[in-house]
DNA sequence: CCACAATCCTGATCTAGGTCAAGCTGTCCA
DNA sequence: TGGACAGCTTGACCTAGATCAGGATTGTGG
C-alpha cells in the first residue's frame, strides 16, 4: 500500500518480484509450497497488474476463476442495491487475497475497485488445481476459513455497537492489519473517503466526521490530509471493545 | 429440522441413514464422491449424534478438526462479548454444514448450541484429506466460498437497512432455505425466540415483536405458537428489498 | 393440573444518530 | 492563479428505534 513510512512505488512494477522473493509469500496462496514449486506457477500468477485509482478489478457476474493478491495499494468491494446505491462489503489492503467469494459461482459477486494506484497478482485456480501442488488446497481452505471468521468479526463490530465503537474498531483493524504486514500500526494513510468509511460501517458521513473530530479533541488520534496517527492506542482499543 | 409439514423424528436416530441414501447428499461435503467412496468414510462421519435443546455442540477454543452436518433440528452460533453479552452470528437449519470458520485455527471460534432436539453428523477433516478423495477439496472450497458470500449477504441485510427490512429479509431467508431443502417456503416453525432473532438482527426484542404484530395486521404473515405462515410472499419480498 | 418462569406483547418516553443545510478546505486543471 | 468540484466539517433539527415499565400468554416441571 502507498504508505507514509514505507512505500514501494513503481520499481516493483518494472521489475516484477518473483514469488519466492515476494514479501507476501507467507500469506499468499503459494504459501506452504517449496520454492521449486513456485517456479511452476503460471507466469500470469507472478506478474502484478497495475490498476489506477477508480479502476475496476472485477464486476458482478464476470466469469472469474482466479484470486487476486494485493501487492500494493488498496481496493473496495461493493454491491449496488435495488435503488442503485453502493454498499461496501469490504476494504482490502496490501497483503490481502481477494475474490474468495467468487469461487462457488465461478463468477464475481461484487464490484471491486482500486482506491488508489494498486498492484494485484492474478492467481489462477485452475493452475493451482491442475498442477496439484502439495498443500495448496489446505492453504486455500485455511485462507477461506479465516475469511469467514473475519466476516463474522466485522459483522459483530457493526451489529449492536455504537457509532463510536464502530469507528474505533475500524481504525484499530486498519492498524492491526498494516502492522501484520510490517507497517506502522499507529501511523498510516487512509486510502478511502469518509463517505466510504461511513457506508462500510452503516453510518452517515456526518457521524463519522463528528467522531473523528471528537477523537482528535480527546487526543486519541491526529490527522493531516489522509494520514492518520493513532496517539492513544490503549484508549482507542478500550472504546472499540 | 423439526417441522410442521414434514418431520422425521427419532427413526433416523435408531437406524442411521447411510451417506449414499442421505437426503443431504447433494449439499454435504461428500457431495461429488462416487458412492463407493462414501463407504470409506469414517463411521463417525455417518452416524448422527443427537443434541437436546440447549446442548452445546462446541465452544470457543475447543480443538476442532471436523465439520458438522445438521441432519435435523437447528442451532445458533454466538460469541460472548467483554460484558458477557451473547451475540448471535448465525442460525443454521437442517441441511447446513457448520464449523467452517474453525478450520483456520483448528479450534472453534464461537459457541454452537442446539435450539431444539437436533441430529448432527461429525465430518472429520483428517479423513477427508488422508483418504484424498477426488473432488472433496474442491467441494469443500466451494462450500466455504459460498459461506463467505452468505455472510456478506447477511451483513448487507443488517447494515443500512430499517428494522422492518431486516425482519422481512430474515423471514424470507428462512423460507428460502427451507424451500431449498424440500420444505414449505411459506409455512414453517421458527425454532428461535424473538430475543434471539432481535440479537441476530441487531434490534431490540420489543422492535421485533412490534414488527411481527404489524406484519400480522397487514396480513403479510400469521403465527400460532412458533409456527409461522407467510401469507403474502410478494409484499414481504418487496419490504425486504 | 397447577404454579411459576420464560417468552411475548404493548404503551410511554428518550436518545443516538440520521437528515438537511451551509460553510470550509484542498486539489486539479484551464 | 483562480474557479470549480469533491471531500470534509459543523450546526440545528427530527425520527427510528432503544429503553423502561407493565401486563398477557405460554409452556414446563413437580
Amino acid at each position: 500500500m502507498q504508505h507514509a513510512a514505507k512505500s514501494q512505488p513503481e520499481v516493483a512494477m518494472r521489475n516484477p518480484i518473483q514469488c519466492n522473493q515476494c514479501s507476501m509469500q507467507s500469506i499468499c496462496v503459494p504459501a506452504g509450497l517449496v520454492s521449486s514449486d513456485v517456479e511452476l506457477l503460471d507466469k500470469s500468477s507472478r506478474e502484478p497488474h497495475v490498476y489506477n485509482k477508480r479502476a475496476m478489478v472485477y464486476s458482478p457476474d464476470q466469469p472469474m476463476h482466479s484470486l487476486f493478491a494485493i501487492k500494493s495499494g488498496s481496493v473496495k468491494c461493493y454491491t449496488i442495491d435495488s435503488e442503485g446505491k453502493q454498499q461496501i462489503t469490504s476494504f482490502h489492503l496490501a497483503g490481502d487475497i481477494i475474490g474468495m467469494e467468487s469461487i462457488a459461482k465461478g463468477a464475481a459477486v461484487t464490484y471491486c475497485e482500486a482506491l488508489e494506484t494498486s498492484m494485484l497478482c492474478e492467481i489462477k485456480l485452475s493452475r493451482l488445481f491442475a498442477q496439484n501442488f502439495n498443500g495448496v488446497d489446505k492453504n486455500l481452505l485455511q485462507l477461506l476459513s479465516k475469511r469467514i471468521g473475519q466476516r463474522n468479526v466485522h459483522y459483530l463490530n457493526v451489529v449492536n455497537t455504537t457509532a463510536e465503537q464502530r469507528v474505533a474498531s475500524f481504525l484499530m483493524a486498519m492498524g492491526d492489519h498494516l502492522h501484520e504486514h510490517g507497517f506502522s500500526r499507529q501511523e498510516f494513510r487512509l486510502p478511502m473517503t469518509r463517505t466510504d468509511i461511513a457506508n462500510y460501517l452503516g453510518l452517515a458521513v456526518e457521524t463519522v466526521s463528528r467522531i473523528f473530530t471528537s477523537f482528535k479533541n480527546q487526543g486519541l488520534i491526529a490527522t493531516q490530509q489522509s494520514i492518520l496517527t493513532i496517539k492513544n492506542l490503549q484508549e482507542l482499543q478500550k472504546i472499540a471493545a
